[in-house]
RNA sequence: CGGGCUGUAGCGAAGCCUGGUAACGCGCCUGCUUUGGGAGCAGGAGAUCCCCGGUUCGAAUCCGGGCAGCCCGACCA
């Protein structure tokens, strides 16, 4: 490709509403360019970039035994009604929702679960069609929230989306295996440092779950790690080891005037108490798909609850705190005073595990300008379920091995689930098991975000020049350069390296653009190809420049060495 | 949806407080010169100043109401 011929618009300056290194930078090289806020076009030569990545994708799923399809985008209601999903969507408001012209409701497809689901029940019958796994690469649309970072988090983006039917556990285990493995090539194949976490497998639900995490400092995950042996999760997911109070035989409990004493670092101070001898009193509203109720958490007071830890213990779909009139109103006391004893009956009490053989705690007590000293649960309160709700840090101790654990974060690119029978069942997607008897397909689902892949592999190579893309995703491997296009010499050696790049088989364009040399070299340089042949006023002597984007090496070498040159380093 | 902020040419951006019909830089077009780190000179095109209403002789500027976008928090590939 000569890039003459190529539209290339590249800006001297940083778009305004760009933050974020990948987005900033794949605006300003005129990658891609916002249609609506999440809503982006991509350039000819992030295409490719984008192709590239999904052939990575293809290809390795392809091996893990996934069968490429197409699935519809449009979507019926009536669909997302049988597996129970609709109204959540709708209300969460994460689905695109319209009518047609007869007002009959449809979606457009923020994943594929049901169509895939309806479509396995149509297609299979027997176990003896079993295991299959179906995968497509396709334009998802979510409603975010609040689109982000480009096309980090955008509205329209584009996933491969795979979805494995087995017909029973043990085949749903080695599916996922498959698509694990496939995961960490498809990764590594693209040039990127990631790591699988563990996962909380949220709205999608299912049993077990990892995430694919590129790791970049601008990451929105925060993902804990144990050196020693290697433990990665989500902090959403992480546990930890913590070293437990002992804090002696049950006492009686007493109450304290505590005026205005509110947090736990004014009870540290007035009762010169540590706050790990405290535990604080959470109320939370839970939701459920027809209800609402009310829980208190309690957590030791040097200790933060973990949300997503917690909705899981509680079973509902969405936990958030209580505000102020209804903290009052169940605690019928100030804000700061809420305590496990007295709180009407309906309210379910819930306690992290730290506090599970704990004595003598500090807790409120739901008076106002009062605090209980040694109160004891199950004592001086009803017996709380106790879970793990508690959010993991680093410095704590790794739940395997107990070495110290620390925090990075990552971008999420890949998030892979077992499913179980959660859709077949609510859908009654049946095959003819070995017994005689309809049985609900055991399914996976795994996702990549292939848009989101570019967008993180930019975060993770950029320099203050410009792209730094990874050879197997870039969108061209070499760029040959010409420095002045009015001089025969360059522009016919030029052409020369540029054809025999081609013959060899490395994806090769011309910079034939008939502008200055700095600003040449400038734009090539954001634009982040990994390797830059240069032909320039040494043209007449055959001699040429081969540098390295990544390490900035510039090296003058004959004009017949620059393919072997080029090989070595795209194909060692 | 809550909190902070912004909307002026393709991009960046001044002017707004203190009303008088829109500066500058980049980019773009024409010509000449220049050609190894975002070139020089000369000429030129390009703006419903987000939208609607109000105040005023007069509104980018003041007032009211919308809409859009960005950033911080809860969703997710």
């Amino acid at each position: 490709m000569r890039f003459s011929e190529l539209l290339i618009t590249t800006l001297r300056e940083d778009p305004a509403d760009a933050e974020v290194p990948s987005h900033r930078l794949l605006a300003r090289a005129g990658f891609v360019f916002k249609t609506a806020s999440g809503i982006y076009t991509y350039s000819p030569l992030m295409w490719r970039c984008l192709k590239k990545i999904s052939q990575i994708v293809r290809e390795e799923i392809d091996r893990g035994g996934g069968q490429e399809m197409m699935m519809p985008i449009l979507q019926p209601k009536e669909l997302w009604k049988s597996s129970g999903r609709w109204d959540r969507y709708v209300t969460d408001g994460i689905m695109f929702a319209l009518q047609d012209r007869r007002a009959t409701d449809l979606c457009l497809g923020p994943t594929h679960e049901e169509v895939v689901t309806a479509f396995a029940d149509a297609m299979i019958s027997s176990y003896k069609q079993l295991p299959v796994n179906l995968y497509q690469i396709q334009d998802k649309f979510r409603d975010e929230i609040r689109p982000r970072f480009g096309i980090m988090r955008g509205r329209e983006f584009i996933m491969m989306d795979a979805y494995s039917f087995d017909e029973a556990q043990e085949g749903l285990d080695i599916s996922y295996e498959k698509m694990a493995a496939a995961y960490r090539r498809i990764f590594a194949r693209c040039g990127l440092e990631f790591s699988a976490v563990q996962a909380d497998a949220g709205a999608i639900g299912g049993s077990g779950s990892e995430e694919f995490m590129v790791l970049a400092d601008t990451g929105e995950d925060a993902i804990i790690t144990c050196a020693g042996c290697g433990y990665a999760a989500n902090v959403e997911k992480a546990e930890s080891a913590i070293e437990l109070v002992d804090a002696g035989e049950p006492l009686e409990a007493e109450e304290h005037a505590t005026p205005d004493v509110r947090t736990v670092e004014q009870l540290v101070e007035f009762f010169d108490m540590p706050a790990s001898r405290m535990a604080k009193t959470v109320l939370y509203q839970a939701v459920h798909a027809e209800s609402e109720e009310f829980v208190a958490v309690l957590m030791r007071g040097d200790l933060d609850i973990n949300e997503v830890k917690l909705c899981n213990a509680v079973d509902c779909l969405a936990v958030k705190m209580a505000d102020e009139e209804q903290v009052k109103a169940l605690t019928s006391a100030e804000l700061g005073f809420a305590g496990p004893n007295g709180l009407p009956e309906k309210v379910k009490l819930f306690a992290d595990r730290s506090l599970e053989k704990q004595s003598n705690l500090l807790t409120g007590c739901n008076k106002s300008g009062f605090h209980k000293l040694n109160v004891n649960l199950g004592r001086d309160c009803p017996d709380p379920e106790f879970h793990d709700l508690r959010m993991a840090k680093a410095g704590e101790a790794c739940p395997d091995c107990s070495a110290a654990l620390t925090e990075t974060r990552g971008i999420e690119v890949g998030h892979i689930f077992k499913l179980g029978t959660k859709y077949s069942k609510a859908m009654e997607a049946t095959f003819m098991g070995r017994d005689g008897k309809p049985t609900p397909f055991t399914m996976g689902c795994y996702g990549i975000g292939v848009s989101r892949t570019a967008a993180a592999a930019v975060e993770q190579n950029h320099d203050a020049r410009g792209i730094i893309w990874p050879a197997p995703i870039a969108p061209f491997e070499v760029v040959v350069a010409i420095v002045d296009v009015k001089r025969e010499a360059q522009v016919s050696l030029a052409g020369e390296i540029y054809e025999s790049l081609l013959e060899a088989g490395i994806d090769a364009c011309l910079d034939d653009r008939k502008m200055s040399p700095g600003s040449k070299f400038k734009d090539l340089e954001l634009l982040g190809f990994p390797l830059q042949v240069t032909v320039g006023r040494k043209a007449d002597d055959r001699v040429v420049e081969f540098i390295q984007r990544k390490a900035g090496d510039k090296e003058e070498v004959a004009a017949e060495d620059a393919l072997p040159r080029c090989l070595s380093f795209l194909r060692p």
